[in-house]
DNA sequence: GTGAAAGCGCTAACAG
DNA sequence: CTGTTAGCGCTTTCAC
């Protein structure tokens, strides 16, 4: 395999005098200069790039010449400044770890993209300045998606109330604001009983309602369940949503009076559990049954029963939904005719049980592998 | 859905009908309003929001009133023409699939944001314009990180040469311009090495080192190793990065003359021939061994032997230098003083192989689960 | 200390 | 068809 050898160089070695100004940075030309070049005014240049039928032939000729030359580039700042747009929109997530919030971002990305708009995207993470952040992350773009527990409604109303469009993502809507979510409450319902029918009685909820509107969704649902079987509702027991907080929990969880099954908040906390569990002896689903929610791709593997939701199609329908509002915005700056603004919209994706092992040993209908 | 409407109002009770005109949407105030109704002029505004010295106390406190009763925010795009920067940078990468890419976005936005710049994100896919979206974002940033296999260094080094910096990420290096990546080709040899020593004389590798820089190292470090073992490399089987293509891959593979062992270029595409394995009766790793590459949540519980890269910090380190580089830009805006200006870095962190069940059953020190 | 005014780079009337 | 010119909202000299 000689072609190896192309990658050799890596890592080691002499990279070699490594050529001091290969590349020459020149100052960006600006539309003056074109129009100077091509010897016409920068109007006409302006129009040239922006292809109005209002240029010659020749002239657009000449001046699309000129831009070559002078690697010209319309800069974005005097062009957004002028068309009062900033041609691009943001993103607020809590984190981007796990499938869940990249796929989310990767579908708004794409459906943005094609959009014609730049995605500007802010993780607030647990950092105590997040409002700010997602205040000046505002101020840069022409409309805003803000997801689940990042910033406060305050914060949401605020924005929205400065002119920008906001649409809300996998969170509690708000009067007047477009919130798109996934179905949490209904789908948690259908699992916890689920879960009851291979009878399991003393079923335990790991997750915290508080930290996530998801997770509120899918208590609420858990509980509503466990009622209508006329089963205790224990309280949920709060904690992060990663592995390492899964087996911590269920360490805790697993002492005496141990549950049969525990319905967790997401995969990750889930398969921290499996884990906790096999370590402490128990099988799963024979000992304890577990549940997730996401089907990340160790789901799979785990043989871990959990939810599947249109992850990608949550992030692009947020996207479209704010670009259309960005449109009316711009039809209508001053939100004068109320009349004429479509209602807020709402809308709830289906989610969907994957049955596979770890809930219990009775194959049962509804999932798949 | 039709059933949609019964989640409508899930979580929150009764936002009851939705209010149409509930956020009045103001024009955003710009610094002449806030001045004149502080009764100063633009300038003592501009002053008293930067917290610039030259302004009374007095003044200062008048111009915050007028601030918080007007919800003045100063708008980016005059702000930033007037500064002549963006306070913002970009990332480009392939997608955002598997926790690779998410991990790295994610390193870089924290960094970037520590460092008091938004960043904006481009996901190149597949699309054929992807060169013109890079030249595109590259307009509205102070610098840019590029990342694999998203464009051409043709079109890096036009971006470069128009002066905006830029940092390539896991993708070879070019005279000029900064590089980081993590160690592929040491790594796959060990890797390689390593199925050797547990008896396996015909390896194949999965993977296309024409499609990613990352990939065409691993080739050849799995490449060297064999050569060094005194055995034949065989050609790669190129094929995508996902779980789809590793269990297509995997069927054609494993007819006869099949692999003792299949070095793939990442985790999904292992998961997927593992997958394949079991499904054609073979056992993992007594048929079979396999490995990977990113070390997955689901690779451990797969059992399957990897590799772990250092992601954030690869995003981390990217927006590091940028920042650097545009500080360095910025003092010296025309490039002249070449001398001053450091040599192109480059950098290649090390990765970590993770060995367990995947690659055959006698342990081998080095790894962990 | 504060104000007036000159841009930053571009778009979009408005005149020719 | 093309040029002139007035902003877009803000920062920043330069005077006072």
């Amino acid at each position: 395999m000689s072609d190896a050898r192309v990658w050799e160089n890596e890592g080691s070695g002499k990279p070699g005098p490594v050529a001091l100004k290969a590349l020459s940075k020149t100052k960006a030309a600006t539309i003056y200069e074109v129009a100077q070049r091509a010897g016409v005014s920068i109007a006409t240049v302006s129009r040239a790039l922006r292809g109005s039928d209002l240029v010659t032939e020749a002239t657009r000729a000449r001046v699309h010449a000129a831009v070559q030359e002078l690697h010209f580039t319309p800069n974005r700042l005097g062009r957004s400044l002028a068309e009062g747009r900033h041609a691009a929109n943001g993103i607020v997530f809590p984190d981007l770890v796990g499938p869940y919030y990249a796929e989310v971002v990767l579908g708004y990305e794409e459906a943005a993209s094609d959009l014609g708009s730049s995605v500007l995207i802010l993780a607030t993470r647990r950092r105590p300045d997040a409002a700010d952040a997602v205040v000046e992350l505002a101020a840069r773009v022409d409309g805003i998606v803000v997801m689940g527990n990042t910033v406060d409604d305050e914060v949401v109303r605020g924005i929205a109330a400065s002119g920008v469009p906001v649409v809300l993502l996998a969170r509690d809507p708000m009067p007047g604001v477009d919130t798109i979510r996934t179905r949490n409450r209904g789908t948690a319902v259908t699992l916890t009983a689920h879960l009851v029918a291979h009878g399991h009685r003393h079923v335990a909820f790991l997750g915290d309602p508080v930290g996530s509107p998801d997770v509120a969704g899918r208590y609420a649902g858990f509980a509503a369940a466990l009622r209508a079987a006329g089963l205790p509702v224990p309280a949920p027991v709060p904690c992060d949503l990663d592995l390492a907080a899964g087996e911590a929990a269920a360490v805790a969880l697993l002492g005496d009076r141990r549950p049969d099954a525990i319905v967790c908040a997401n995969d990750e906390l889930a398969l921290g559990v499996h884990l906790a569990a096999e370590a402490a002896g128990l099988r799963v689903p024979d000992d304890l049954a577990v549940t997730g929610w996401d089907d990340v791709l160790a789901a799979r593997f785990a043989g871990l029963t959990t939810v599947r939701q249109p992850m990608r199609e949550l992030g692009a329908t947020a996207a479209r939904w704010l670009h259309q509002r960005i449109q009316e915005r711009t039809a209508d700056p001053a939100g004068s005719t109320d009349a004429v603004r479509r209602a807020a919209r709402r809308r709830v994706l289906s989610t969907r049980l994957v049955v596979r092992r770890s809930c219990g040993t009775h194959p049962h209908p509804g999932g798949n592998s």
